[in-house]
DNA sequence: CTGGGGATGGGGCCC
DNA sequence: CGGGCCCCATCCCCA
């Protein structure tokens, strides 16, 4: 799976004019609904995940393209690149709270999604999922995929959002921020499931270059760029073609040689 | 076409 | 448990 599926479907394939955002006002709010529909807001994931980034959020609350209002489709066409399942209910917020049961009408009945029975309340119907979920003492937590089929099995948090599974509620929170997205770029409205994810597109920004090469001084953002850079400065690069021996500085650049090059097999 | 830089994502680990 | 960081990976773009 594409590492890039979460943000990068929302702009354009040209790469950002930051400059060109840094030096507009006016243009961000008019662009943003269009090029950075959220996944969902930045507001709170039961109350802790907004990040101190999004303190001074280009957008306003009501402004904001909430990702699919429930009822006016509006003109997100062209993005929809996360099916959240449903981003309608706003106040619902994910924190592993996968696979809330769908409960078709909630109304009157309290059935089971997973096994099918019927629980006289809301409450005992939570309870009664309580025996499916993994987590066992937070009914917000996900449940086991293959509750229905096993109880005897690992314990899996699957995210609601997306077919993925962990069996850790840390790592499934970790994993739903790049749903939500709650870390938000100032400048260019941009946003970020991690702070430090944030933090380095920033510097695309501001310019700013902390990983110095010493070997020629060249500056980068980022550290793994730097990573990658130093391995120009090596005679032997790190990745090595198994069949012809020639190394190559990146992974992908020996991986395109593999496939087109000399050695379509390898 | 190839190599390198820029930007960004995710999992894992540590505190 | 959450935040921060590291490492690795990938994509895109450009020289």
């Amino acid at each position: 799976m594409p590492r890039s599926f979460l943000v990068k479907k929302y702009f354009t394939s040209k790469k950002p004019n930051y400059s060109e955002l840094e030096s507009q006002n006016g243009p961000i709010s008019a662009m943003v609904p269009e090029r950075y529909p959220l996944a969902e807001l930045p507001t709170k994931e039961d109350g802790s995940l907004v990040t101190t980034y999004t303190s001074a959020l280009v957008w306003t609350t009501s402004s904001l393209p909430l990702s699919f209002p429930p009822s006016s489709p509006t003109t997100s066409s062209s993005i929809a690149p996360l099916d959240l399942s449903s981003p309608s209910s706003s106040g619902e917020e994910d924190e592993g709270r996968t696979s809330d049961p769908p409960s078709p009408d909630p109304s009157d009945c309290f059935q089971c999604a997973h096994c099918g029975i019927s629980c006289s309340s809301r409450a005992a119907l939570s309870r009664h999922q309580l025996s499916h979920c993994s987590a066992g003492t937070n009914g917000n937590l996900v449940e086991n995929s293959n509750m229905a089929d096993s109880t005897t099995t690992k314990a899996a948090f699957r995210c609601k959002h997306c077919p993925k599974e962990y069996n850790s509620l840390g790592a499934l929170k970790m994993h739903i921020r790049s749903h939500t997205l709650p870390c938000v770029c100032t400048t260019c409205g941009k946003a970020f499931s991690r702070p430090w994810l944030l933090r380095g597109h920033i510097r695309t920004h501001t310019g700013e270059r902390p990983f110095s090469c010493p070997h020629c001084n060249r500056a980068f953002a980022d550290r793994s760029n730097l990573r990658a850079h130093l391995q120009t400065h090596s005679e032997v690069k790190k990745y090595q073609c198994g069949t012809c021996s020639r190394t190559f500085s990146r992974m992908s650049l020996l991986h395109k040689h593999t496939v087109s090059s000399c050695c379509p097999t390898a």
